[in-house]
RNA sequence: GCCGAUUUAGCUCAGUCCGGUAGAGCAACCGCUUCGUAAGCGGUAGGUCAUCAGUUCGAAUCUGAUAAUCGGCACCA
């Protein structure tokens, strides 16, 4: 017998192998009718598996969080199901659930239509109400490749031939159709309910390999309840009014045209935002012991070819051949750059560590298919900056990198951070050695920064070609993810340069590179602010900061001194004294996204004040224009010299 | 780069299926209006319909190519 302990702590005795189902039967046939799953000992699985040994049991009801993903991956098998019924022939290939909903990529010649998705839909709902139970079947590997070779899923049989000997190969039924699938399933097809809905198709490479052949996808999302699902379709609205894209074109910031594809036009006041993030982060940097330098934008190949971009990174080059034969390459990249400049001159152990910035401008070839606004574009501009150390010192430099990044998001309002980091790819130069070393240095710093409380994680595989990386994620106010700073060690370049220092005992020694980027692009960090923050920035960072807009022509004058008054304080200010109702210079003033509305009229006038509105709010505050000024000037100052006092 | 979609006035869009030479709202401009916190009224002007070819008596509309953009995939030093 064996012993299951249920959520109460009670324990009963079963034969091996009884099922989830036949003990909640036994316990009430209402309960085996609301299961539809268990966990044992915490992992979930089929209501209907037996269980085999001493285990503590979970019934999973359908309003689980545990089984949202069950719920997904069932609508999963449904919609291939739907879509084999509807389109015969199509092949099937693989469904799983993503973070917000599921997809399955179907192999068929003709691709998939928003248009079919009602179709597809009503299919779905049938078969959902034909509420056929998911059973599970293991079957030999010969008898699996044999029916679906018959059946013409060529994907399924290569699929089967992947999965490791020692599994069972399982396959998961529902009335008449069936799939291979690892599980686990409800009980039924019912349970999936009606808050499902398919979202949008894609192509999508079979096993994510651009050199394997494109499948259509068809993406869905499915909650337990349809309050769930309208709540997500919010939301996305709410990211799609967030777009910087669109805000950027509202609130006049920079455009884009066809003969600068990824390459951005800064308009004044986007420009004037670009500017306030460099002199913050400058004066960041300042006080941090970093020096600033500039390097060429245009270095012969000769250079890149020392430092590896040339063969590692040709093809996302812009490479130019000038009259005289000579080529040329538009740096991607700042370091090499850094290194000429601290080869330039003897350097001793004595002005190490040795910080070089740069708001350096990099352009990249991007694919066509990567842009996207001002989050990825092919020429942008970095925080950049290299750390030229000893071995000894990367720890502390990179705890003070550490220090200052999360120092600085917080500023900008980002609070929830996540670092990760990243190991050697396949595709690197340097020996093993040598990676050890580094990968050791920075896995210290992350075991260290884990213990303050941040959220860690490892991704293995995807350092740079020169060194490993620590990459911090932070979290935007409607919970999307942004990689922005990071830290890379380099025992690499310096080497290939030729790069050394005279240490305490006279001898030359080659020194260590920190990369490191705080923003990253500040293309991407304005875009992901711009998007933050919904278009409303705060004071110290909006470009157009107050509009003095008059009531009647009577206070044209006044208003011309409050104008005059606010730019002599420092303050970002336009005047708006057309000939137009003042409900419509706050209608266009609100959609403009403009913080501060300094209303005058007759009364304002006379008593030297202004009528107070701030964005997203109707309340109007009176105060006297020396306070006004004084109150925004101080809102206005960026939050490092506000600590600076 | 790959799959799919889109491209008409500054913006948002109709017209394309079924070929006959372009339309609305907002914005702009000009008047009138002088108004107290999210659209006052009237008028005027504005488009080689993304580009290049082809079919046709005739192309925004049909065909092909190219470009850019959008949604994914792949990529992101």
């Amino acid at each position: 017998m064996i012993s299951v302990t249920f959520p109460d702590g009670a324990q009963r005795l079963f034969s091996p192998g009884v099922s989830g189902l036949e003990i909640a039967r036994g316990i009430s046939p209402s309960l085996a009718k609301r299961t539809v799953a268990m966990a044992l000992d915490g992992v979930v699985s089929d209501l209907a598996d037996p269980i085999t040994k001493d285990a503590k049991i979970e019934f999973v009801m359908r309003e689980d969080p545990r089984a949202l993903e069950l719920i997904r991956h069932d609508c999963a098998h449904v919609l291939a199901e739907a879509v084999q019924a509807l389109w015969p022939g199509t092949q099937v290939t693989i469904g799983p659930v993503i973070e917000n909903g599921f997809y399955y990529d179907f192999a068929r010649s003709e691709p998939f239509t928003p248009e079919d998705f009602a179709a597809i839909e009503k299919k779905m709902r049938e078969l959902i109400a034909r509420d056929a139970p998911f059973t599970k079947e293991v079957w030999s590997r010969a008898d699996a490749i044999s029916f679906f070779e018959k059946k013409g899923e060529a994907f399924k049989v290569e699929l089967v031939g992947m999965i490791p000997a020692d599994q069972d190969l399982k396959i998961y039924k529902q009335g008449e159709w069936l799939d291979l699938c690892r599980g686990p399933h409800m009980t039924s097809t019912g349970k999936i309910g009606a808050a499902f809905k398919l979202m949008k198709v894609a192509g999508a490479y079979w096993r994510g390999d651009s050199n394997k052949p494109m499948l259509s996808r068809i993406y869905g999302t499915a909650f337990a309840k349809q309050e769930e699902l309208d709540a997500y379709i919010k939301q996305i609205e709410e990211a799609e009014r967030r777009d910087h894209r669109r805000l950027a074109r509202e609130m006049d910031l920079f455009h884009f045209q066809e003969e600068g594809p990824g390459t951005v036009f800064w308009h004044p006041k986007g420009w004037t935002l670009f500017q306030t993030l460099i002199n913050y982060m400058r004066r960041r940097q300042q006080a941090e012991g970093y020096i600033e330098v500039n390097t060429p934008q245009v270095l012969d190949r000769a250079l890149w070819e020392t430092s590896g971009h040339w063969q590692t990174y040709r093809e996302n080059m812009f490479v130019t051949t000038t009259e005289d034969e000579r080529v040329f390459a538009l740096k991607p990249m700042n370091c090499p750059g850094h290194v000429q400049i601290f080869k330039n001159g003897l350097k001793s152990y004595r002005d190490l560590p040795m910080k070089i910035a740069e708001f350096g401008i990099v352009h990249r070839y991007e694919p066509s298919g990567a842009l996207h606004g001002i989050m990825r574009v092919r020429a942008f501009t970095q925080d950049d900056a290299h750390i030229f150390c000893t071995e000894d010192q990367i720890m502390e430099e990179a705890m003070k990198v550490n220090d200052l990044i999360m120092s600085i998001y917080e500023d900008f309002g980002f609070t929830d951070v996540v670092m990760k980091l990243s190991l050697r790819p396949e595709k690197r130069v340097g020996s093993d050695e040598v990676w050890d070393k580094a990968e050791a240095a920075l896995k210290r710093v992350l075991d260290k920064v884990a213990e303050t409380g941040m959220k860690t994680g490892i991704n293995p595989g995807e350092g740079a070609f020169y060194g490993p990386k620590l990459e911090y994620t932070l979290r935007d106010a409607i919970g999307r993810e942004w990689q922005c700073g990071t830290t890379q060690v380099d025992f690499n370049l310096p080497a290939r340069f030729g790069a050394f220092y005279i240490g305490d005992t006279s001898e030359k020694l080659t020194p260590v590179m920190i990369h490191r980027a705080m923003f990253g692009s500040l293309e991407r960090f304005t875009g992901i602010l711009i998007e933050h923050y919904a278009g409303a920035l705060p004071l110290w960072l909006s470009p157009l900061q107050a509009v003095v807009a008059t009531i009647t022509r009577d206070a044209d004058d006044y208003g011309r001194g409050v104008i005059a008054a606010a730019r002599k304080a420092g303050l970002h200010v336009e005047g708006d004294l057309r000939n137009e109702t003042i409900n419509y210079k706050v209608r266009e003033h609100s959609l403009a996204k403009v913080p501060v509305m300094l209303v005058v009229g007759k009364k304002e006038a006379e008593t030297k004040s202004v009528s107070i509105r701030r964005f997203g709010s109707q309340a109007q505050v009176s105060m006297g224009l020396a306070e006004a000024l004084a109150a925004l000037k101080d809102e206005a100052t960026a939050p490092d010299l506000k600590r600076a006092g």
